[in-house]
Order: C-alpha cells, then sequence, then structure tokens
RNA sequence: GCCGAUGUGGUGGAAUUGGUAGACACGCUGGAUUCAAAAUCCAGUUCCUUCGCGGGAGUGACGGUUCGACCCCGUCCAUCGGUACCA
C-alpha cells in the first residue's frame, strides 16, 4: 500500500469544506469555545511562524471540538501596514493589489495546512466593511472626549520628505536616504488610555489564565507609582513642576534638568547660541526609548537658578539631552548621590553630589556610584533620622503648606499617538474646518474610503496629494473644509478584530449578540507571539472595555486564556531574508505533506518556547507518520475486513493487559497534555511510545486482534487533532462510517489503569542505590524492610547509624545514615 | 539602559507539586534483511572509571536552603523578546 499523502490530505479538506465542518453558529445547548489565533500580515506567503501559531491553534480548536464544545476558530488578515508601501515603492504595484495577492495566496496555503478555520467569518482589516466600523467607534470618542489632539515628534527624513518609522532610523539615520534623521513636531491624534490605566492594571488580575511574564511586563509597562509633584520657583519666571517618587531625597538636589524643548529652554537659547546650539543638536536624535536610554547623556548649564522648595538656597537649571518634553513634565529633580544617572552626569559636569540617605546600620559611600536604596535621612535639616514613610508624609505636608507641592499619582503609561503620516490605513475620519476646527465625520458620511487606486512612489502619501480626496463640506457651517488625510496606527485594526469575527456580516453596527455570545467570559484561547506581549495585549484589553463602555459588549476583559508561542528559529537565530536561513513552509509542505509539517513542529519544542528548525528533525516526524500508515494497513490486511470490534475482558494474558494499559496512561496523558498543559510536544512523545508499543504487539489471536482494533481507534483520534488528514483516511479505512472529526475524544477505562506493580527507589543519603519491584500501596513499614534487605543498599548503610528514613509513598525511600 | 524570558548529552528536547536527570526524537555506531542499495527491524549511545557488578562526576558560573535541588533563594555571565511609528 503506497503513502499517497497528497491524494489524502486533499480528500480530506475536501471533505471538511463541503460539509461545512468547521462553520458554526450560536447555540446556547452548548458550551461555546472561541479559539483565536493572532492573524496575520499578509505579507507574500506564509512563514513558519505562522505554521507554528495555527499549529497551536487547531489542535486546541479541534481538540475542544472532540471534547463536544460549539468551538470557533475564524482567520483574517491584518492587511494594513507599512510592507505594503515598501513593496509598492519597490515593485510599483499600489499597496491595495499587492495585499490582495498575498491574501490570496496565503489562503490557499492555510487550506492546504489542513487548518479547521470558518471561513465565512475570514475578513480583511482594509476592506471599507471593516475599518467603517472602527472609525464609527473613533467619532463615538471623539465625542465623548477620550480623543484630543497635540504636537508630537515623529522621525523626519529631510532628503525623503518623509517620517520614518523607528525600524527605519538606522543609526540616527534614514534607512533609504542615509540622511541623519530629524525630530519633528506634528499634530497628531490622541487616545486616552490613561484614563482607563486604572481599570487596565486591575483586571490583570481577572486574567488567570494568562502567562504570569505577560501580565508582569504589562504591569510594568502601565507602571503605577505615588510620588510628588514639586515646583521649583524662578524669579520673573513660571515656576518648573516635577514629579518625583523620592521625595524623601528632596533635600540632595543638586540642579534641575529640562528638556531642549523645555519653554524655559527656549527662551534662554534666544540669546544665548551655546544654548541655541546644543538645543540645536539635541534635534537629531532618535526617539526610541532604547536608544534615549543607551546614547551619552548630555547636558548644558543655563546660568538659571531656581529656589529650592524647602531651603530656598540657588538651584542650577541644566538643560540635558535625556529629558523629554513629550514624558510627564519635562524636566526632572537631580538627586546624583542616589540617583545612578544623575550620579554620572554630576561627575561629568562636576556639578555637587550631596548624599542625603544611608542605610540604617551604617554610613552611606557614593565615592564610586549612586546609592539608590532607601534608607534613613541625613544632612536634611528638621527631617533628618526620618526613613523613606515618615520622609514622604513630612516633606509632602511641608510642601503643601507652601502650596509648592502635591501627591500625585503617576502612569508610565503614555496616551495612545494613533495618527499616521501614512497613505495604506485605515482615514482618520475627521474633517477640519477653517471657523469650526476639528469635527467628526457624521455617522451617515462613513466610511471615509481610502482610494486604492493610486500610484505610490515613496515620498508623502499619495491621499495628502488628492483634491478629490481631502476636499469636503464642514459638516456644521456647509463651508469647503478639508479632510484630515492622516491614517490610524495599524494597531487599531488589531484591536478589535476578535469580536468582529462574530458578526461581520453586519451592515448595520459593529457588534451585535453574537459577539456577547462569543465573548462571553472572553476569547476561551488567544494564540500568538510573544512579542505581542505589550502593545497589541494592551491595545486590544483598552478597546474590549471602550467597547464595553459603549454598550457593544459584556466582558470586561477579551482574552481569558492566552499562550504565547515562541520563534522559529535556524541555526540559532530568527530566520530572515538578509541571514539568508529562511525556511519555506510550502517546500515542506509540497515534499512531505501537511500533516509531517505540522507534526514536526508540535514536537520540536513546548510551545513557548524558541524552536529550533531541523530538517532532519522534519524527515523523523515524516517516518512516524508512515509508521502510523503502516501500522493501521498491517492490521487492516491482518484481520482481512472481520469485525472485532467487541474485546473479551475477562481473560486477558499479561501482553494484553499491558497493551490495554499502556493505551489508556497514553489517553490520560494526551488529554491532560493537550488541554491543561498544552503541552504538544510530550503528548506526541507519548503517542509515538504508544504506537511502538502496538507495532511490536503482533499477536493474531481473535482476542488480541480486538484490543488492537480498539487502540488503533483511540490512537487514531489522539493524534487527530494533530495530524488530521491521515487520521480521517485511516479511521475511514478501518471501517468506521462517522468522520474522525465528528467523534468524541474516547472515555478513560479506569480498570485497564490498575497495575499491581510498581518499582521504588531506594537511596541512601540522597543517592539512589537501588530499585525495588513490589506491589501499590505498601506500608510504610514493609517498604522500609525491602528496602534494607537489598544488598546495595546494606552495602552503603553498613554500620553507620540511621539518622531518619524518608518515605514517599509507592515512589521513593531515602535513608539517612551518618 | 530598563522590563520580561531562556540556559540540561553530538543535536531538538523530557523530568507535571522539591523525590530515579536525559523520556521521545534526530544524529552516530554495530547487527539483521538485501546480489547491492533504499526502506524497515533489532541493539548500543552523558562523561570518567571498571572484564563485569558497581563507583565517581554532571542540568550556564559561583554560593545558599533541604534528608533530597534542573526545580526554591542570592550574586554573576550569555542569548533572545519588548522598549510606545515593524507586525
Amino acid at each position: 500500500m503506497e503513502f499517497d499523502f497528497k491524494t489524502i490530505e486533499e480528500s480530506a479538506q475536501k471533505y471538511w469544506l463541503e460539509n461545512k465542518t468547521f462553520n458554526v453558529e450560536e447555540d446556547t445547548k452548548k458550551e461555546k469555545f472561541y479559539c483565536l489565533s493572532m492573524f496575520p500580515y499578509p505579507s507574500g506567503k506564509l512563514h513558519m511562524g505562522h505554521v507554528r501559531n495555527y499549529s497551536i491553534g487547531d489542535v486546541i480548536s479541534r481538540f475542544q471540538k472532540m471534547l463536544g464544545k460549539n468551538v470557533l476558530q475564524p482567520i483574517g488578515w491584518d492587511a494594513f501596514g507599512l510592507p505594503a508601501e515598501n513593496a509598492a515603492i519597490q515593485n510599483k504595484v499600489p499597496p491595495a493589489k499587492w495585499t490582495y495577492e498575498n491574501i490570496n495566496y496565503m489562503k490557499g496555503q492555510l487550506v492546504e495546512l489542513g487548518f479547521g478555520y470558518d471561513w465565512e467569518r475570514e475578513l480583511a482589516t482594509c476592506h471599507p466593511e471593516y475599518y467603517r466600523w472602527e472609525q464609527w467607534l473613533f467619532t463615538k470618542l471623539f465625542e465623548k472626549g477620550l480623543v484630543y489632539k497635540k504636537d508630537a515628534e515623529v522621525n523626519w527624513d529631510p532628503v525623503d520628505q518623509t517620517v520614518l518609522a523607528n525600524e527605519q532610523v538606522i543609526d540616527g539615520r534614514g534607512w533609504r536616504s542615509g540622511a541623519l534623521v530629524e525630530k519633528k513636531k506634528i499634530s497628531q491624534y490622541f487616545m486616552r488610555i490613561t484614563d482607563y490605566a486604572d481599570e487596565l492594571l486591575q483586571d490583570i488580575n481577572k486574567l488567570k489564565g494568562w502567562p504570569e511574564a505577560v501580565k508582569l511586563m504589562q504591569t510594568n509597562w502601565i507602571g503605577k507609582s505615588k510620588g510628588l509633584e514639586v515646583d521649583f520657583t524662578i524669579e520673573g519666571k513660571n515656576p518648573i513642576t516635577v514629579f518625583t517618587t523620592r521625595p524623601d531625597t528632596l533635600m540632595g538636589v543638586t540642579y534641575l534638568a529640562i528638556a531642549s524643548e523645555h519653554p524655559l529652554a527656549i527662551e534662554i537659547a534666544q540669546n544665548n547660541d551655546k544654548i541655541s546650539a546644543f538645543i540645536e543638536s539635541c534635534k537629531t536624535m532618535e526617539t526610541s526609548e532604547a536608544a534615549m536610554e543607551t546614547m551619552e547623556k548630555k547636558g548644558v548649564a543655563t546660568g538659571v537658578y531656581c529656589d529650592h522648595p524647602i531651603t530656598g538656597k540657588p538651584i542650577e537649571v541644566w538643560i540635558a539631552n535625556f529629558v523629554l518634553m513629550g514624558y510627564g513634565t519635562g524636566a526632572v529633580m537631580s538627586v546624583p548621590a542616589h540617583d545612578q544617572r544623575d550620579y554620572e552626569f554630576a561627575k561629568k559636569y562636576n556639578i555637587d553630589i550631596k548624599p542625603v540617605i544611608k542605610p540604617k546600620d551604617s554610613d552611606v559611600d557614593i565615592s564610586k556610584e549612586a546609592f539608590t536604596e532607601k534608607g534613613v535621612l541625613f544632612d536634611s535639616g528638621e527631617f533628618d533620622e526620618l526613613n523613606f514613610k515618615e520622609a514622604f508624609s513630612k516633606i509632602s505636608a511641608s510642601l503643601l503648606a507652601k502650596k509648592l507641592g502635591k501627591i500625585k499619582t503617576n502612569f508610565r503609561l503614555r496616551d495612545w499617538g494613533v495618527s499616521r503620516q501614512r497613505y495604506w490605513g485605515c482615514p482618520i475620519p475627521v474633517i477640519n474646518c477653517e471657523f469650526c476646527g476639528s469635527l467628526p465625520v457624521p455617522e451617515k458620511d462613513l466610511p471615509v474610503i481610502l482610494p486604492e487606486d493610486v500610484s505610490f512612489d515613496g515620498v508623502g502619501s499619495p491621499i495628502k496629494q488628492m483634491p478629490e480626496f481631502y476636499n469636503c463640506d464642514c459638516p456644521s457651517c456647509g463651508k469647503p473644509a478639508k479632510r484630515e488625510t492622516d491614517t490610524f496606527d495599524t494597531f487599531f485594526e488589531s484591536s478589535w478584530y476578535f469580536a468582529r469575527y462574530a458578526c461581520k456580516d453586519n451592515t448595520s453596527g459593529m457588534l451585535d449578540d453574537r459577539a456577547k455570545y462569543w465573548l462571553k467570559n472572553g476569547v476561551d484561547q488567544y494564540v500568538g507571539g510573544v512579542e505581542h506581549a505589550i502593545l497589541h495585549l494592551l491595545y486590544a484589553r483598552f478597546f474590549n472595555k471602550l467597547m464595553r463602555d459603549e454598550g457593544l459588549l459584556e466582558n470586561d476583559e477579551p482574552f481569558k486564556n492566552l499562550l504565547t508561542q515562541g520563534m522559529v528559529l535556524k541555526d540559532g537565530s530568527k530566520m530572515s531574508k538578509s541571514k539568508g536561513n529562511t525556511v519555506d513552509p510550502q517546500e515542506m509542505i509540497s515534499k512531505y505533506g501537511a500533516d509531517t509539517v505540522r507534526l514536526f513542529i508540535l514536537f520540536a519544542a513546548p510551545p513557548t518556547q524558541d524552536l529550533e528548525w531541523s530538517d532532519q528533525g522534519l524527515e523523523g516526524s515524516h517516518r512516524f507518520v508512515q509508521k502510523i500508515f503502516r501500522l493501521v494497513n498491517s492490521f487492516i490486511s491482518d484481520t482481512n475486513g472481520a469485525d472485532f470490534s467487541h474485546i473479551d475482558l475477562t481473560g486477558l494474558n499479561a501482553v494484553q493487559k499491558e497493551i490495554r494499559n499502556k493505551v489508556y496512561t497514553t489517553l490520560e496523558k494526551v488529554s491532560d497534555d493537550l488541554d491543561r498543559r498544552h503541552s504538544f510536544n510530550t503528548a506526541i512523545a507519548a503517542l509515538m511510545e504508544l504506537t511502538n508499543s502496538l507495532v511490536r504487539f503482533d499477536k493474531t489471536d481473535a482476542n488480541s486482534l480486538s484490543i488492537k482494533y480498539e487502540a488503533i481507534n483511540i490512537l487514531l483520534k489522539m493524534l487527530s487533532p494533530i495530524t488530521p488528514h491521515i487520521c480521517h483516511h485511516l479511521f475511514k479505512e478501518l471501517g468506521n462510517t462517522e468522520a474522525i472529526v465528528d467523534t468524541f475524544w474516547p472515555k478513560v477505562d479506569k480498570i485497564a489503569l490498575v497495575k499491581d506493580e510498581i518499582e521504588v527507589v531506594v537511596q541512601v543519603n540522597g543517592k539512589l542505590r537501588a530499585k525495588i519491584s513490589c506491589g501499590v500501596n505498601l506500608e510504610n513499614s514493609e517498604l522500609e524492610k525491602l528496602a534494607m534487605q537489598d544488598d546495595n543498599v546494606s552495602r552503603f548503610i553498613s554500620d553507620n547509624e540511621i539518622v531518619k528514613i524518608i518515605i514517599v509513598p509507592n515512589k521513593l525511600v531515602n535513608i539517612v545514615v551518618k
């Protein structure tokens, strides 16, 4: 019998599509299970990361379906984004055309991999029927005051005359032009995610099914801290306000650092060449946090002094390149003795370092580095001897009385800038009127459709040069006005797609009751790359709350359980074209079939860890698939079509008992591995062990064949979420009339699990000295006796004194001697 | 820099709640089958020591807790992800 995986796989896929196996509707009689994988960006063709992501999602979906649940597994396309624009420049193809062609090809690949999607729910975020609803929601939020406009910096390439993404800035230069990138201020829209900061933080506690690491990262990202806002007054000028979480160090402040765009800095620069030159040099700087933190810290003294709020002593104001106007107040108080960055800056510019905190029981040593821990105050006048907590309240009370400070809760989280000066994105539905200001596009005029038939050359966005797009009438006064030509951050689309799958055909509303059904308690399982642990997941949580507050949803959190999968590596590093270490999934599918590829990618590593690709490993997986094929086919020829579906359980011999025990212990393990543990690699290892046992079990008496028939059916069912095509085929070949995908997960036979003999290990002083075979549930005293009788054990005890004996029932005896 | 992970044989990995380190697989070695090969099957495969039984060492490094540590704690090293305009 030839193993023709191509025919087998095509026929199974045809069966699922024709029978609409994975198309679902709301059904209140069944428990729902919404299994969602992060949708792909249609970059051209699937890469191994996609294959891994979707194989995991598919195993979970198919498994849950066999448990009898109403399983929704949708898929779609995160279709707006930068790569389409880059491709457009390179190939002179409009981004829309490129995107649609990619979607078409990649959809074929998903079908070929056998993923069980409800294709009727497929969506692409670049379709107006999709993005009209995020435009609609935006106008609602606009009216609610959750959207505002403010100036913010972008990376400006002065040669290409275009805004660059952070990844397009390499060593401070534009990736294409090589020009030094400048910071440029542009008026942009922001969403008040900080209004939800407390709830986003609090509700992390509700995410019981999320990895602790992701929850920690989100908590730290939101970064709630309690501190003091302090005013440093300057004669004849506005005071400088700073925020600090360490008011106990206030007496150690030796200078103030302000941003180069701070109003005071700009004022001073007007008649000071040195300072204006410094400010100018700050303009060619990367905006990313990583670049900011690692660059050389530079500053310039202004000669302007402010008053210390407690002592009234003069404190010099410096302009520093590491303070940003956009975040916080644009100014920080500097305590070099107790902050490492301030310490290094002070050493560099010979500024005073004044220690005011010391460890509880010793003197402070700041000869080499700052002392950043909390301790006891000294040299702080009336605050001497206070600890952090006492100092916090006394100092804040003192400042409060002087009206120079107030207690403030601060978040690291900043409002979400959603404007992009790009073409291939969702148009921001705003009209700018000379007389009425910025107004949301009225609901009846939505969607604002992005023109798709454009020529794209990379110099600015085409719609910024299209009067037919941007000329319009003001919805309020009716006079000629200009439409907004910026588009949304593409995180916008991916922040709510999980809800739209439930009702993508709704043309009269964003969501309806079907979304409430599928999102009850959230998506049951979300699967995607760990690289989305902060931004995407935070924005999606935010959007869920926005939609809830709009009355569209009832759940507080979008994703009940989260599985973050690791990357697929080749030769120890991420696959990339530049490294030339890519593996094309298509090639592998053509050569070995989808089942083999799925099996390998699930077997090679646990899902949350990075996975090292191996062509040889893939061949090993292919051998296993063939082994299954041979096992079932040789069984079919052994039985010659006769019925072996009944087992006589009364007189099983030891070998038969052992096989049934193996079948059911494997079933128990695989069920747990697929369900609770999401440990697909160990589930597959167990299935390989069972297969090896069945291959060796070659008895051909009637009852043995019946036992084998039972075993093979269970084996195929357990394998079917992982390698669905061959299991579909072989299950049918065995004479089953029902398709395996429609059957239920097998039930464990508890009797088969019972073993009469077990192995117990014996240690002496924690070192393994013997393994003894004995009955189950022996008394401790009996176990102890058996252990002592062992020759090797008694050799190691010899005439030493036995201090104690530790016994773990049915597992271990540890004899401690002296 | 900061936040979060990860580190186990020649390789990918297993050890689920602190209780046999190396399951399963790849590779390699030897054997069976074959005219020969492929495929398949069987045996072996952490390192050192021993004819063998056995013994010693060993989970990135160093230290700690414990009868017992890959697992818990501390310090450090390396690699990876995120760092707000890649998705």
